[in-house]
DNA sequence: TGACATAGTGTACATATTTTCACTATATTT
DNA sequence: AAATATAGTGAAAATATGTACACTATGTCA
């Protein structure tokens, strides 16, 4: 199979995915920018011959994949998407992971996971973030570390409470700063108890 | 849903599953001993109505099911994620979905996705909206539709610009409202090649 | 170099498919 | 009895889709 049949195939698998029925010879053709239906006959002509893809004959719009080409994707498909679960609140001292804390799971794409990275969400509570975009009950994504580098926006547990701030340690002191100026920054000292949970790396917002 | 309607809910379900494809008019006036054409066409707009089926328009055998079928028939999908495409641009008096302008796709849980609703992401440009926590970069998940009520936050196509701003319709008079005080409210009248791309049903980020 | 496979263009044509219109028929509801 | 929803026919026009052919271009292999 040459790269060019083969991003046709992609092409075609994602375009089933996505309307739930094949392209047309055209369709195929703009995407490409092949201007003549022939020379997008040509190709499915070659997938056919090489057994990655069938048509029917007397009918148009019939291009359907083969086990083949479906053995060829699955295991892209498969990492393609993770789920991570949805955390209803993180209590000092006990697992993150914990299974009686899991509110629901979040589908994001397995690409943001790099490693052995644990990700999880957790809804958000309060407004002390807003002028970074972040608002309450949003869904933020955050990836479980207990290190923090300058200006990281993070999630840690302070005095018993769970808490979205940027991070900020100049000279060994501390401070967890919110994005909403009625707030002040909140200084952490050596009589706090102060945990770093994780690292924000994304957010995630529905609309009712 | 008639016994008929389901009938041919279920056959063209069953079509599907065998041949990859779904079935043209004929094919199911055939299977019911439908001889017009116009007969079997009643009969999808009527499912199309109760919201059993979608089709594209300006393409043939484009019949998929939606949600709403597929519960019926107590099928599930293979994964409950879904791909949606992210579009790089949406240009006037081209159809949103054209294939040319797939930036990427984007993972979601199925579950956001009711009935027959089609939904993509698009990039977020420019600062309008950030007192409503959609920054610059951000990709909104929009759901494809042409009108819009009063205060949805909606993706709106102006003198062939694409923009995101909330909608508002008073007295006939349409505006749109960004959520940055230091631009003003775009009042849209007459003159103006104005129309409606999709209402944002949701937001994602992520940080580097 | 020549033979060959891959890749693409442009036109024309044949066929498949959907849409539209006018008309009929049968139950069910008001 | 009249109105309404469902179901179907037949023919036409409009559009989408696939096929065929002659031609060009480029890289690879023997």
């Amino acid at each position: 199979m040459t790269e060019r049949q083969e991003d046709i195939l992609k092409f075609i698998n994602d375009f089933i995915n996505r309307n739930g029925f094949p392209p047309s010879y055209r369709e195929i053709g703009n995407h490409f920018n092949i201007k003549s239906t022939f020379g997008v006959k040509r190709h499915l002509d070659a997938l056919i011959k090489k057994g990655f893809i069938q048509m029917s004959d007397k009918s148009n719009r019939s291009i359907s994949l083969t086990d083949k080409s479906y053995s060829l994707f699955d295991r892209v498909r498969e990492t393609n998407a993770t789920e991570i679960p949805i955390l209803g609140r993180v209590a000092a001292g006990y697992p993150v992971f914990a299974e009686e804390n899991i509110e629901g799971t979040l589908v994001i794409d397995s690409s943001l996971i790099r490693g052995s990275e644990k990700l999880f969400g957790l809804k958000v509570r309060g407004d002390s973030m807003i002028e970074d975009g972040i608002f309450e009950g949003d869904t933020v994504i955050v990836k479980s570390q207990n290190k923090a580098m300058n200006n990281d926006i993070i999630i840690a547990m302070l005095d018993n409470d769970t808490t979205v701030k940027r991070y900020r340690n100049t000279n060994s002191k501390i401070e967890l700063i919110p994005a909403n100026k009625n707030y002040q920054p909140i200084p952490v000292s050596s009589k706090n108890d102060f945990s770093i949970i994780g690292k924000v790396v994304g957010v995630y917002r529905l609309y009712n």
